[in-house]
DNA sequence: TTGCAATTGCAAATCATTTGCAATTGCGAT
DNA sequence: ATCGCAATTGCAAATGATTTGCAATTGCAA
């Protein structure tokens, strides 16, 4: 509780009651080093004996999104969602198909040609959805 | 059945055999402006008499994948799976907000980019996968 | 034409996610 | 502090997309 008060300063300031699964979800999200799914969540909490219920859990991941406190991240072959803490950075991820490892990378090579894009086609470009797959340096050793 | 035979010779080429339904829903999709999901395609092969069980449309659509004369699109916000044809150019998507348009774009602005972000992170790159959002001429009027 | 593996249809199963509803809880106003 | 009520939760059941088991059918090589 202590350490969550950032997170539940956060949460208050989008409009939304402050609870003890919020809060937790919110912190457990900003420690993970890659984007999470909806039940590993619900396992995490369990661990830390803050359990919610998965639908709660699903409650609260999709209000987070909507306040832009989380992001949903959806990467090819898996159908489930993915959630990843908002740093606020526009962001893509280096997925490992050996391991399924999850990068996420903060440059962004695509601000030029969005613009051109926007001149060619006419679109009022809102922004874009980039993921890169390969295999990491350990997986390459491995085959 | 005549205009599917170009179809049909592919759809042998990679191993499999060739029903009615198959060389159907091959036609279909390489004549579809954009990718659909498999229950679009269930109701385009009703309309053309030659309707297929959906499983069977399920199960084309991932063997026509597998053997790469589709390929699979996953477009945020939709849960579905969408199939196009594989016109075996690298191919990303411009994606309307407002009317779900989905505009294939053939250049990519990625490559070496691709080679760049190997040699910093030591990982072999198979691919990426691009989209971009934002709203069509048309849906910019109307706003 | 025959034989058999590949393909299909059907119904039921699965998996991720959502929803209705009654019980509970956070928190601003008293 | 506590009251009141809307927001949140838990639970169980519904949903929607996709998959699967199995028996019947079909394509195609021999």
């Amino acid at each position: 509780m202590t350490e969550n008060m950032d997170f539940c300063e956060a949460i208050k300031r989008c409009g939304l009651k402050n609870t003890k699964s919020r809060s937790a979800i919110l912190a457990i999200l900003e420690q993970c080093a890659q984007p999470i799914s909806a039940e590993q969540m619900f396992f995490e909490l369990k661990e830390k004996n803050i359990s919610a219920n998965l639908s709660t859990v699903y409650r609260t991941l999709d209000v987070l999104a909507e306040k832009n406190l989380a992001t949903k991240v959806n990467i090819a072959g898996d159908n489930r969602t993915l959630y990843d803490f908002n740093r606020m950075v526009h962001r893509h991820y280096l997925v490992c198909l050996g391991c399924n490892k999850i990068i996420p990378i903060d440059s962004c090579p695509l601000e030029n040609y969005e613009k051109l894009l926007a001149k060619e086609t006419n679109f009022l470009i809102s922004g874009h959805k980039l993921d890169i797959y390969g295999y990491c340096p350990e997986c390459r050793k491995h085959s």
